[in-house]
DNA sequence: AAGGTCACG
DNA sequence: GACGTACGTGACCTTG
């Protein structure tokens, strides 16, 4: 009797797509990304040593997808062309999985214009002629119509799929519950349903139950369209007769190619033992240190001989083996400013980007004629391999000199072109420092840079409010001094400053070169020593899900702009200017002299001591305060000089602030404003923008909404805002878990209106007002005298409504208390995704200081989870319009709560229902809330319109 | 460069 | 008894 053969044939591009969605962010001790890569090596080691399990493997094979397009695309252009490109982390994983599976000495199978699941039929059919069973390692959908059933001992062999994520073996009686037809059906199922994520059409409004249904009743899916002509008239009949070319064509797609030829022969995917030596030299590189310890005690299997379950299972084991095995890093020599080198030819470049490509993990960096990545002409280009082992690319030096001689340099866009190949290598790894400044530099030289890594964005995740105040800590030269004790060479030792400053290009080379080839040198050595403190330090999971993947989307935000009508920013600003004259005038006639109205100490002299009006000096300064509420205060008291100083103030605000710094932003090559956003800009987690600040343009007076009317959409277009309603209340009400609070959100109560009437009984405008003072106050870190002087009530009185507050909505004191208690032991706060911020002066001696780190700490984990969802929010925005066909909306602006997009008016009934869920969904899967997240969008021709 | 003021969430 | 009083930002103006 012949021995019992069972081919496994492993579906290895499908599994690493589902082992990086369910698997914790893990990396290796130099930082590669290598989750996914775990979770494969996991079920690969399950697999190749089961081979003396009783349905165990006696031949195993890796089938994967081959790069590029396949016979597919001929038959449909479109076929996969809506896919959205995978997670940036995942990408340099690909290549690994090649690594994995030949650290295994497993066959891994793969075919130039062949997709995996043709490859997966072919030679599943071949080794069922043969008499063998086949269990497909898979849980594609298209391939269950390969199962079959064993029909007596004599009948064809089996083919079953096993899919290993679940521990669940799928037979023919899974299919049929799934599809509700035999396998040999499902292909017409799927013909009709079609499949968005491979963009086969399928037929438009047919779904996985109407496909089934149709194709059990018929018993085909040519007999279902034959049929359509008799049916009664309906929507679907209508979209039968419609489609049916659809629907054919769907057909052939999903059709698997059972005939190709075997590029290996079935006898050599022979399970024989797997060789310890290379598997070992792959776990030891990747610090996959559980497995190999198993390697080493000779056990050669996971404990588990009886239940498939790696994934699920491995997950506690890979953290600690990622964060436990790895070695301190080796010193790195001192900084070597000879040691760069100079690329001015063709062949010395070549060279670089060859090492480069080998080496799959480059520091970038650009050198430029401006801090604007949206007008800055390329100067030179830096690369780092290692520490001492840089190079400066200089590409425009000397050139606006006509007396000097122009220094030898390649042609700026022969070296364009040959640095695009390794820039946008899908498996190299561009590291920068702020490298979305590059990015966008790079893509107006038509670079698209990717995958990247980003040293100041891992130092955020780390050490957001660990530095101090001011440049927030994250900057190149502070980081240099702070991880590897040395000073880069400044801009401005190299440019010098103010009026002598000269642009970058003038520098001499071997000065630039000193310069730019250390700024890539020190990026190299920050990376590698910050990245692995990310998963020391649990910061993996915001960092790779969160903030890294923003960083492309929020360059294309900024190189997209936002139109600003010039002739509209104009007329008002000679409106403010005429306004302002004429009340400066009324002014001085009300002072009896004149005086700088703009100035706070020279009002504060005419207001106190020459018109004798009470007020109170101020601080160290010795300075009166002439702030809004001190004018407001006068106002009241009938001074017309106070009414006149704050109209003017809002004006001259206005003019100088918006309507004359706008239309100096307009970029005159795209005629639209390019702010740029930090994202290390808020030690919370928000973004920041600046240059121009497009996050506090006014909306809240009439005069101030002028200014929003003139930020519009492109002609044919509309602008659509949509924003979170009440997110930190929201968040607020699930955090501190209150009852009252979830219950009114559920109930879509007014939540300020709510709180009014469990506050005082009663719901009237200024109750209202109060309740809604109160609501931020909470949010913020309350006291009384703070409260006391914001509802202008006595501080005991402030002191009642807080423990009023406090008692009504049980939940928010504990928030606080343990809240505090944490930060206060542990030295930083987190939000509900992992993000870190720390208070260094949480528990300083000076009241004031540990004071005011108590409210921030107390609003940081309310604000910062408010930016983590409007993130993930904005990560995943962009796939999902594509996935509707609606690539061409354009996301344009954030500010904290809101997103602004641009697009044809057409378009807004199909993108707002997208843009919806993706922000109502935001949290999830990772945070499941106990509130619903509301989005209000409006729609118009102008910002304003628009809110 | 610092302080005051005020625009936003 | 001090210390100042709501969280997070960025831009502009005046002054020293």
């Amino acid at each position: 009797m012949a021995e019992h053969q069972h081919l496994y044939l492993v579906d290895g591009s499908s599994y690493i797509f589902r082992a990086y969605h369910r698997l914790p962010p893990l990396t290796d001790p130099e930082g590669t990304p290598v989750g996914a890569v775990y979770g494969y090596t996991t079920m690969l080691w399950k697999l190749a040593t089961d081979l003396d399990e009783a349905d165990g493997p006696t031949h195993l094979a890796v089938i994967l997808d081959a790069s590029g397009k396949s016979f597919r695309n001929d038959i449909f252009p479109e076929y996969k062309a809506n896919r959205p490109p995978p997670p940036e982390d995942l990408v340099p994983q690909f290549p690994l999985i090649r690594d994995a599976t030949r650290a295994f000495s497993l066959p891994c199978i793969e075919e130039q214009g062949l997709e995996a699941d043709d490859l997966i039929a072919t030679y599943a059919r071949a080794a069922q002629a043969q008499g063998w069973d086949v269990t497909i390692v898979s849980s594609d959908k298209d391939l269950m119509q390969l199962v079959g059933e064993r029909e007596g001992p004599n009948g064809p062999a089996r083919i079953d799929m096993l899919d290993t994520m679940k521990s669940q073996r799928i037979y023919i009686e899974e299919v049929e519950a799934k599809f509700g037809v035999k396998p040999e059906l499902v292909g017409d199922v799927l013909a009709l349903m079609g499949d968005s994520v491979d963009n086969i059409p399928g037929i438009y409004g047919i779904g996985p139950k109407t496909a089934s249904k149709l194709i059990a009743e018929h018993g085909s899916l040519t007999a279902a369209l034959d049929f359509a002509p008799e049916m009664k008239k309906s929507k679907l009949k209508e979209r039968l007769l419609e489609s049916r070319q659809d629907a054919e064509m769907s057909r052939v797609l999903v059709t698997l190619k059972e005939d190709c030829d075997l590029p290996q022969p079935l006898d050599e995917f022979k399970l024989d033992g797997v060789p310890p030596e290379p598997l070992a030299a792959f776990l030891e590189k990747h610090g996959f240190s559980s497995l190999l310890r198993r390697l080493d005690s000779g056990k050669g299997s996971p404990e588990r001989p009886n239940n498939l379950n790696p994934a699920k299972q491995e997950t506690e084991g890979a953290v600690a083996s990622a964060q436990g095995s790895r070695q301190p890093l080796p010193e790195m020599p001192a900084v070597d400013r000879g040691s760069y080198e100079t690329v001015q030819t063709m062949e010395r470049l070549e060279a670089w980007i060859t090492r480069a490509t080998a080496a799959r993990l480059v520091a970038v960096d650009t050198e430029t004629s401006s801090l604007d990545a949206m007008r800055a002409e390329l100067v030179g280009v830096s690369l780092a391999l290692g520490p001492n082992d840089a190079c400066y690319i200089p590409l425009a030096h000397g050139g606006n000199d006509m007396f000097a001689e122009r220094p030898e340099q390649i042609d700026r866009d022969q070296a364009v072109a040959a640095l695009k190949p390794l820039l946008e290598d899908d498996s190299v790894i561009k590291i920068g420092q702020n490298i979305k400044y590059d990015i966008n530099v790079l893509s107006r030289y038509g670079i698209d840079v990717a995958p990247v890594d980003d040293t100041m964005i891992i130092s955020f995740t780390l050490d957001a409010g660990r530095g101090e105040v001011g440049m927030g800590g994250h900057g190149m030269d502070e980081l240099s001094d702070r991880h590897l004790g040395h000073t880069p060479l400044s801009f401005k030792e190299v440019c010098g400053t103010g009026k002598k400053a000269i642009p970058f290009g003038e520098v001499d080379l071997d000065r630039a070169t000193e310069y730019a080839a250390e700024d890539a040198d020190v990026t190299w050595r920050l990376h590698r020593h910050m990245k692995p403190r990310l998963a020391d330090e649990s910061g993996t999971r915001i960092y790779e899900r969160v903030d890294r993947p923003l960083i492309p989307v929020v360059a294309q935000m900024e190189r997209h702009g936002i139109k600003v009508d010039r002739a509209r920013l104009s007329r008002l600003s000679e409106e403010f200017a005429k306004e302002t004259a004429r009340l400066e005038g009324e002014i001085h006639g009300i002072a009896g002299q004149e005086f700088t109205v703009g100035s706070p100490k020279q009002l504060g002299d005419i207001l106190f001591d020459k018109l004798g009006f009470k007020g109170g000096k101020k601080g160290k300064s010795g300075q009166y305060s002439t702030d809004h509420s001190m004018l407001e205060k006068l106002a009241g008291e009938g001074a017309e000089i106070a009414k006149k100083v704050l109209e003017w103030r809002q004006l001259a605000k206005l003019k100088s602030t918006y309507t004359d710094a706008l239309q100096e932003a307009i970029n005159p090559d795209t005629g639209r404003v390019h702010t740029s956003y930090s994202l290390v800009g808020a030690q919370t987690g928000r973004l920041s923008s600046t240059d121009p600040n497009l996050q506090n343009i006014p909306i809240r007076t009439p005069i101030g909404r002028q200014i929003r009317e003139a930020f519009v959409p492109d002609e044919g277009n509309v602008l659509l805002a949509a924003d979170y309603s009440q997110i930190e209340l929201r968040l607020a009400a699930h955090m501190a878990d209150v009852p009252t609070l979830k219950e009114a959100f559920a109930q879509g109560e007014d939540i300020h209106a709510r709180t009014a009437k469990e506050m005082f009984g009663e719901v009237n405008r200024d109750t209202r007002a109060q309740a809604k003072t109160i609501n931020f106050a909470i949010l913020y870190g309350i006291s009384r005298w703070g409260l006391a002087g914001r509802l202008e009530v006595e501080p005991d009185e402030a002191q009642a409504m807080i423990d009023t507050y406090f008692q009504r909505f049980p939940g928010i004191q504990r928030y606080i208390h343990e809240t505090l208690e944490t930060v206060r032991e542990r030295g930083y706060s987190e939000t509900l995704f992992g993000r870190k911020t720390w208070f260094p002066r949480i528990n300083s001696k000076n009241v004031a200081e540990r004071q005011g780190s108590e409210r921030a700490a107390i609003n940081a984990p309310i604000q910062g989870t408010s930016a983590d969802i409007i993130k993930r929010a904005m990560v995943r925005m962009m796939p999902a319009l594509d996935d509707a066909g609606l690539g061409h909306v354009r996301m344009l602006l954030q500010v904290h709560d809101e997103l602004v997009f641009e697009l044809p008016e057409g378009d807004v009934a199909a993108a707002s229902p997208i843009i919806e869920r993706v922000m109502a969904e935001a949290a999830g899967p990772a945070v499941k809330l106990d509130v619903l997240l509301g989005i209000e969008i409006g729609t118009g021709i102008s910002w304003d319109a628009a809110h």
